[in-house]
DNA sequence: TATACTGTATTAGTGCAGTAATACAGTACG
DNA sequence: CGTACTGTATTACTGCACTAATACAGTATA
C-alpha cells in the first residue's frame, strides 16, 4: 500500500491517511476481505505514533469500510455495491455542492461551470497518460 | 450590509465574515469606492471584538479587494473587470479542482459529474425562487 | 489644537485538535 | 501457558488558531 504524508499541507496526518485508504477501498484498489497493514507496522513506515494509525482505522471502521477482528487485525469490509456507489456519490456531491454554491453566489453561469470541469478533466487525462509512460 | 455568523459551523468568525464580504464585492453587490462599515460598528453589530473585524479587513486588503485610507476608513477597491472575472474564475476553479480530483480517484465518470451539477443547480434555482416570494 | 471619529500593533488568554507514551486486552500457536 | 503478535483505552503534552483587552496612531473638522 503506497501512502504518503505531506507535513506541510496543514491537513492532519490521520485525515490524510484515512482519505487515501478510503479512496483505495472505494476505487477497488484495496480488495474486499484484504487484511490491512498492522497498526504498528504502518506507524513505523510513516514514522508516526501507532495511536494515530489506530485512530485512522477506527474512523474507517465507523464508516463501515473496515471490519476488525480482535487480536487479529483489520480487514476491508464487505460492502454492497449499491452502498458503495451511494457512498461514492455522497463524497462527490459533498464537494460539488460547495462548488455550485460558490458559483451561484458569484453569479457564474452554469455553462461556465461545465466548461471548467471539462478543462479540469482534460488536464487529469493528460497527467494520467504521462504517469502510465513512466 | 447583511452579514451573519454561524457559531456552530466550526468555521472561525473572521473567515465567515471575510468570505461573505468577498463574495458581495465580487458579485457587485458592494460597489466600487463604497465605504465599508467601521470596524467598531460592525464589531458591535456582530457582537464580536473589533480586532476580529480588523483582521477581516486586513485580509481583504491584502487580496486587493479593499483599499484603506488612514484615519478615514476602508473602501472597496477599484478592480479591473478582467482581474475581477479572473479572481472569480480562480475561486471557482479552486473548489472544482477538488471535486474533479475526487471523481477521478473514485473512478466516477465525467458524465456523472455533469449530471450531479445540473441537479445541484436546479435545487438552488428552487431555493432562490422560494426566497423571492418571502 | 481638542475631540471624536477612523484603523491597528502588541500582548495575553483560551480552547481544542492532533499527537504521543504507557499500560492494558484479545488472539494464535508452539 | 508463554510468547509474540494483534488493536486500544487512558492520560498527558503541545502547539497553534482564534479571540479579546489595551493602548497607541492617523485624519477630519470645528
Amino acid at each position: 500500500m503506497l501512502l504518503q504524508i505531506d507535513h506541510h499541507s496543514g491537513q492532519p496526518i490521520y485525515r490524510q491517511v484515512a482519505e487515501q485508504i478510503r479512496r483505495q477501498i472505494l476505487a477497488g484498489h484495496l480488495g474486499e476481505g484484504e487484511q490491512l497493514v498492522s497498526v504498528r507496522e504502518l506507524a513505523g513506515q510513516l514514522k508516526v505514533n501507532p495511536m494515530t494509525i489506530s485512530k485512522v482505522y477506527s474512523l474507517l471502521e465507523i464508516e463501515g469500510l473496515l471490519e476488525r477482528r480482535r487480536g487479529v487485525g483489520l480487514f476491508v469490509a464487505r460492502i454492497r455495491r449499491d452502498q458503495k456507489s451511494r457512498t461514492k456519490g455522497q463524497m462527490l456531491e459533498q464537494v460539488l455542492a460547495k462548488a455550485v454554491a460558490t458559483a451561484v453566489q458569484l453569479d457564474i453561469p452554469e455553462s461556465e461551470v461545465h466548461e471548467s470541469i471539462e478543462r479540469l478533466f482534460e488536464r487529469y487525462g493528460v497527467a494520467m497518460r504521462r504517469q502510465e509512460h513512466e
